[in-house]
DNA sequence: GTCTATATATCGATAGAC
DNA sequence: GTCTATCGATATATAGAC
């Protein structure tokens, strides 16, 4: 009979993931000190470097993560949209996507979207390049609705980023536990910004 | 002949204020050390408690005039309506004095809206309470012109937070050399946010 | 009101025993 | 892979000379 797995009480990166993501996103990166990572998962702060090599390697380990998963979701999001599909389409698909990552993983949309500045030089530009990159799949929906007529604002740069940045704001005060599911909030989300790019003449 | 008055090479309070609120609002206040704040006004640390208690204490100053020169733009933009205003033009009139405040005075308006955290709890508390108040302001708008008619969202409090949240953004972004003039931002916001609110059927 | 010097605490990181 | 012990740097803040 192979030996019973023993309860195994040690560390693994993957815990101290969580906890440093909680707290560097909730009290900032440096006002995390590596004995408060540790003590949340029950081991001294020396023995967080037979993980990881120092304080910012686990920060970028974090954003990378973070980073990915965020444009994964993207990717997903346009992957399933019929190859007929409208700019109205596929505003409302990323908004939706953006939307739910920023309510689904407030912790990792809160480390992408104000703690960069802590990363080494090379590690942000790296962040940077994927936040751009990010963002650049939004305007360009909206430069081919604007285009094609099908939108109308008047500035398309500044409408973007009101877009992504009213769905940034989501991980800030969602709760789950709240009167609105997440499908509710991607719905609300998805007719304030068609409603923002809507091409009809207001009344006044 | 009464003595020249000697230029004056002391750093006063409002030079250390200039300095601190540029370190927290750029780098955070965890970040800045009272070395850094000293050495940009070219005093040495121990100079600046000739003139604030504590770092905390200069946190607390600046935040506290922030949220009075935010209110204090408010209230005036409020008084300056006509007696028969519309829903629709306080809204404009609101939009206009919060992304013209984000826009004029970036550094303040990251300090309030990112570093209050660093403040300690009964400063919070307090910073919280004008923040509420703040927003209130807005939210009681946008309510009226939904009881109205005039208005019409899916979720009155999430397009609260949405156009608040859209303006606050534009303290990350806006460069008053760029090509858009504050006043033109000011009207893109005043139309992006009144046709987040606007009652007409859209188009699809 | 500035400075130097220092007190005291905490930081990230390393060395080496187990 | 954990620990204790510790290093060197830096943090906020204070004491006292000028």
């Amino acid at each position: 009979m192979p030996p019973a797995p023993e309860a195994a009480i040690s560390a693994t990166a993957d815990e101290i993931r969580v906890a440093a993501l909680e707290q560097f996103a909730r009290a900032g990166y440096s006002s995390t000190s590596m004995r408060d990572i540790a003590g949340s998962v029950g081991i001294k702060a020396a023995s967080l470097y037979n993980h990881f090599g120092s304080k910012e390697a686990i920060l970028w380990d974090l954003t990378l993560t973070a980073f990915e998963e965020l444009l994964r979701g993207r990717d997903l999001a346009i992957a399933n949209l019929p190859n007929n599909s409208t700019p109205q389409d596929r505003l409302a698909c990323l908004v939706t996507s953006h939307v739910a990552f920023h309510a689904k993983n407030s912790n990792q949309a809160l480390l992408v979207n104000s703690q960069l500045a802590a990363l080494s030089k090379s590690h942000y530009r790296k962040a940077v390049a994927m936040r751009a990159q990010y963002e650049d799949t939004m305007r360009e929906v909206i430069d081919e609705g604007v285009a094609k007529g099908i939108f109308d604002t008047t500035d398309a740069r500044v409408a973007t980023f009101a877009i992504l940045q009213m769905g940034m704001a989501v991980s800030g005060w969602f709760r789950p536990e709240g009167p609105l599911t997440v499908t509710d909030l991607c719905t609300i989300y998805v007719d304030l910004a068609a409603k923002m790019l809507a091409p009809l003449p207001l009344s006044h």
